[in-house]
DNA sequence: GCTTGCGCCTGAATGC
DNA sequence: TGCATTCAGGCGCAAG
């Protein structure tokens, strides 16, 4: 599934290979990934045709294109979505949804399987779509600031991991980066955030971007990667990880068995004696 | 106002 | 073999 690094590699493969085109012709396959943008398909295909892309912007895992009259057209990929390049006449994808003709002879593609994604063009500015407004900064973000989110996880009533997967605190952690970067600092997934000191959550944070920062270096910059990376090759996560989907493997740093947990109707990973599940007021999940 | 939990989806894996 | 069930999880929204 596509978490921060990945959605971050398809904005510079959009970046790179849309920025410029001009959008002649939208093919709208499967309305349910359009149920977001509630003018209905024929209204998003006529806020399309004819306009210039002049920009690829990312928060957290929502990606936005930048029209030239600076209509922002929010995608999200969800679980399984995709944003290929490719040739008009490729073979399509069996779960091909929306398919953008562009300038140039070339067919930008929303493909999604489980349409958890979907695309709608948005209101709101170009640098803060109405549909991302309320979404935090991400820790690659430039701006963001740790000291802010360090006091606002502390006010919160809940468990730290519950904290890292809430987008309006911080945005682009998913539950396979939450548990890695869990691992790292090491804390157990359901210490209360408010019973956690300051220099945790500086560390847990710093870890968090430590994590998507590796991936991204893993996943690589070049279209070729991109193409390699959405089409399930996911190399990418798999060697570096220490915790996630690890049940029963040896800890890297302990060698305890990691355990896996049933949290929030998924899963936790999560290292026994590296990560001691907190007890009392310690703990809240 | 803040926290918690459900439902949306499909297909692979598993169970009987 | 074939059918039914379980599991995966980002996000919006409603309930607590």
């Amino acid at each position: 599934m596509p978490e921060l690094p990945e959605v971050e590699v398809v904005r510079r493969g959009l970046e790179g290979h849309v920025v410029g085109r001009t959008v002649e012709r939208v093919e709208v396959l499967d309305v349910r990934s359009l149920r977001r943008h509630l003018a209905g398909a024929r209204d998003f295909a006529a806020r399309l045709e004819g306009r210039t892309v002049t920009a690829a912007r990312r928060r957290g895992k929502f990606l936005w294109l930048v029209l030239d009259d600076d209509t922002p057209v929010v995608c999200h990929l969800g679980m399984s979505g995709q944003m290929l390049v490719e040739q008009p006449d490729a073979p399509r994808e069996k779960h091909l949804k929306v398919a953008l003709d562009l300038s140039g002879g070339t067919q930008l593609r929303f493909v999604d399987q489980r349409i958890f994604g979907g695309m709608l063009v948005s209101g709101g500015t170009p640098d803060v779509p109405d549909e991302v407004a309320h979404i935090a900064l991400d820790p690659l973000d430039p701006a963001f600031d740790v000291e802010d989110v360090v006091r606002r996880a502390r006010a919160r009533r809940t468990g730290v991991k519950r904290a890292l997967l809430d987008q309006t605190l911080v945005s682009g952690v998913g539950n396979i980066y939450a548990d890695e970067a869990l691992w790292r600092t090491p804390l157990h997934y359901a210490r209360a955030t408010d019973r956690l000191r300051p220099i945790d959550v500086r560390r847990l944070l710093g870890h968090v971007a430590d994590v998507m920062r590796d991936a991204l270096a893993q996943g690589g910059t070049s279209f070729d990667a991109l193409y390699v990376n959405v089409n399930g090759q996911s190399g990418y996560f798999d060697r570096s990880l220490n915790a996630y989907g690890q049940e029963g493997e040896p800890c890297a740093r302990c060698g305890t068995p990691i355990r896996r947990d049933t949290w929030m109707n998924r899963s936790s990973y999560w290292c026994p004696r590296c990560q001691p599940r907190p007890r009392g007021a310690n703990a809240r999940s």
